[in-house]
DNA sequence: TCGATTTTTGAAAACGCTTACACTATTCTC
DNA sequence: GAGAATAGTGTAAGCGTTTTCAAAAATCGA
C-alpha cells in the first residue's frame, strides 16, 4: 500500500443563481425561469443569462431547487439484491429511461428482508424521492403506511396479483410462468421432479413459482416426491449443495426445476461435479433467461421474463404521472418459454 | 393489458420539524439537535422529542437538511455499465458500506462513453453529492475541471496508474493481471494466441489488459499473429462472432485470451456452436472471476479482481474523509490467477 | 396614436432545516 | 453557599432556489 495526502482543497465558492443574475444584469427570477421554462424569456435576455451561466460555470444547486419546488426529480427503487444479474438488467433500463427525462434513479437494496426494506424506504422518502418502484407485493404494514402517507406514486413490479387492483402493477404471473416450464418438463416424460426454490419469506416471486410448480404437478396427477423441494438462499453455492441433496439418496428425481437461472447455474455446476450429464442423466431448468443462460454448459432451458419491458413501462408511466399528472395503470405482461439444451427425456425412456 | 385509475391522493401534509417542536414543547433547535447529535440533549427532553417524532410519524426533510448543512449525505458513482455482473458486485458492496454510515449511493452509467459520463457527472454534482467514485482515469478535461471546481473527494477505481500520484486510487494493475494469465497460457505450450478485447476508447481497463498481453508475448519472443486481436463492444453476441473470426481462416490460433469473463462466455458459446471442444481444441480464458465463471461449460480460467475489497476500502476511505476530514490515500491491490478447466495444452502437443 | 391586451420582468416571501450566538440551568470548586 | 465553569436550550439568520403577485414593456387594433 502506498499513500499520499490527497485532501481536497476547500470548495471553490460555487457560483449561485444570484451571481448569475448579477452578472447578466437581470433578476434572480429571470435566471430561474431560464432554468425551468426558457421559452418564457425574450431571446435577448435568454442569451445574456446563457452567457453568464457559461462564464461562471454555474451548476444549479439541486437541493435548493428541490426544497423550493417540492420536487426532487429523483425516483427511488428498492431491489432485493442490487448486485444480481437479474435486477441489474432491469434497473439499467429503468435508469436510462428516467435519465432521459431528467430524473435520477436512486437504488436501495432490501437483501431479501422486509425489515431492511422498510428502513431503506424510509431513507428514500427522507431524501424526497418523487416516486418509488418496488419489487413484489410483500412489504411490512408500516412500510405501506409510510407510502400511503407520503402520497407519492408507487409501482409494483415482478409479481402480478389479481387481488390487488388498487395497486399499480407492471408485472407477470410467476405461477403461470413456472407452470409453463413444468408442463414442458412433464411433457418430456418426467415423473419425479424436484424443485429448487429461493427463500420464500417476504418473496412472492419465489412463492408464486413454487406454487405454479405444485399446481402443475397436481394437474397432471403427479405426486410430489418426498424431499423434492429445496429452499435455499439466492446463492450459487447454496444451490449447488441443494441440488446435491435432491439427487442423493435414491430419490429417483430425473428433473430439477429451479426458481431462477442463478440457482440453475449452481445446479449445473454440481451436476458436473457429480459426473451427471445434463440432460442425459438429469434435466435442469432455470427461470428469467438472464444473459448467460445461453452460455452455460449446457445452455439453459428457462423462462424469459420481460425485464426490459417492465422497466421501460414503469419509467414511462412514472414520467407521465409526474410530468402530466396522468393516472397510473396496471399492466400484466407475458413470459415466454425458451427451450435450450438442458432438458431431455428422463434416462431409460427407450 | 388491464388498467384502472390509481392516481395518488394529494400528499397528506407531512409533519415538519417545527410541528415536532410544537408537539414536544421545545424549540426547533432542540429537535434539530435530537436529529443530529442526540447526546447533547438532556434525557428527558430527548424522550419528549422522541415521542413527538413517533406520534407524528415525522420523517426529516432531506432536501432542507442538505441545503442548510451543505452536505447531502449522498455519494455518487459512475460506472461504464450499470447492469453488468461485473460492476454489480462492486457497487452492491459499496452501497452496503455507505448505507451503514448513513450515506446513499447514487449511481449513473456512462455507457462506456466519456461524453455521456461528463453529463452524468454534471448531473450528480448538481444533485450535490458529497463525493464521487469513478472507474478508470480516462475522462474528459471538462469533467476533471468540474471535479476540481466542485472540490469534493474523488476516488478512482479499477485502474492503477503509477503516473497519477495526485489522484486517489483504489485499484489494481490491468497489464499485470493480464500478463499473469498470458504467462500461464504460454506456459501450457501455446504459441499462437488470440486476444478478445472490449472497446479501447475511453477505457483504460481494456487498454491496459491488451497492453499486458502484448508485452508478455514480447517477453517470450512470441509473434503477434495477423488478425489475432479482436476489439468488440462488451456484449456476448459480439464476442461470439469475434471468436468465430479469430478461429476462422487458418489462423492457427490455439488459445484466446479474453479481456473479460463476459467476452469469454461469448467465446465459449461460439466454440460450442462450432463444435470446438474447450480446452482440447482451443483454450479460452476470462478476466474478473465473476460469479458464473465457475458455472460455464467448461469452468473458466480467469483473473480474480478484488472488487469487494475495492468497494469496502473506497467506502471506508470516503467515510473517514467526510466524517473526520482524514486524507484520501491510494491503495494498490493485487489480482489472482484462478485456474479452472478452460485451459489446456495446445492440440497435438503429444 | 391611444387604450386594451398580452408578454416579460422583478421584488420578496416562502421551502424546512441547521447553526452561531446568547442566554439560562446545572454542576463543580473550595 | 458563592462564584466559576459547564451543559442545555432558544432565537433568529441564513442556505439557494421557486413562485406569487404586481409592475413594466411590448404588441395590437382601430
Amino acid at each position: 500500500m502506498r499513500d499520499s495526502d490527497k485532501t481536497g482543497s476547500g470548495r471553490g465558492a460555487a457560483a449561485t443563481l444570484a451571481d448569475v443574475a448579477r452578472q447578466a444584469g437581470v433578476s434572480t427570477a429571470t435566471v430561474s425561469r431560464y432554468l425551468n421554462q426558457p421559452s418564457l424569456l425574450r431571446p435577448d435576455k435568454r442569451a445574456r443569462v446563457e452567457a453568464a451561466v457559461q462564464a461562471l460555470g454555474y451548476i444549479p444547486h439541486g437541493m435548493a431547487r428541490s426544497l423550493a419546488s417540492a420536487r426532487s426529480r429523483m425516483v427511488g427503487a428498492v431491489f432485493p439484491r442490487i448486485n444480481s444479474i437479474l435486477f441489474g438488467s432491469f434497473f439499467g433500463e429503468l435508469q436510462r429511461r428516467l435519465g432521459e427525462a431528467g430524473y435520477l434513479l436512486v437504488i436501495a437494496s432490501s437483501e431479501y428482508t422486509m425489515e431492511i426494506e422498510e428502513v431503506q424506504v424510509r431513507e428514500l422518502l427522507a431524501r424526497g424521492v418523487d416516486a418509488l418502484v418496488l419489487v413484489g407485493h410483500e412489504h411490512t404494514p408500516a412500510m405501506w403506511r409510510m407510502l400511503e402517507q407520503a402520497g407519492i406514486p408507487v409501482i409494483v413490479t415482478w409479481t402480478w396479483r389479481d387481488d390487488r387492483p388498487e395497486t399499480a402493477q407492471i408485472a407477470f404471473s410467476n405461477p403461470e410462468s413456472t407452470a409453463a416450464i413444468t408442463d414442458h418438463v412433464i411433457g418430456l416424460g418426467h415423473k419425479r421432479i424436484g424443485f429448487l426454490s429461493g427463500r420464500l419469506r417476504g418473496n412472492d416471486r419465489a412463492a408464486g413459482r413454487l406454487d405454479g410448480f405444485r399446481r402443475t404437478l397436481d394437474k397432471h396427477g403427479l405426486p410430489l416426491a418426498q424431499g423434492a423441494i429445496e429452499e435455499v438462499p439466492f446463492d450459487i453455492d447454496a444451490a449447488a449443495s441443494a441440488f446435491g441433496r435432491l439427487m442423493a439418496g435414491g430419490s429417483g428425481i430425473t428433473a430439477v426445476i429451479c426458481g431462477s437461472d442463478l440457482l440453475a447455474m449452481g445446479a449445473l455446476r454440481e451436476a458436473r461435479r457429480l459426473g451427471l450429464a445434463v440432460p442425459n442423466d438429469v434435466t435442469v431448468t432455470g427461470h428469467d433467461d438472464t444473459e448467460m443462460a445461453s452460455c452455460t454448459g449446457p445452455p439453459l432451458t428457462t423462462i424469459n421474463t420481460p425485464r426490459a419491458e417492465m422497466a421501460t413501462r414503469a419509467a414511462r408511466m412514472l414520467i407521465d404521472r409526474l410530468e402530466r399528472a396522468e393516472p397510473l395503470q396496471s399492466v400484466r405482461l407475458e413470459t415466454q418459454l425458451v427451450i435450450r439444451a438442458s432438458c431431455g427425456p428422463p434416462p431409460g425412456s427407450t
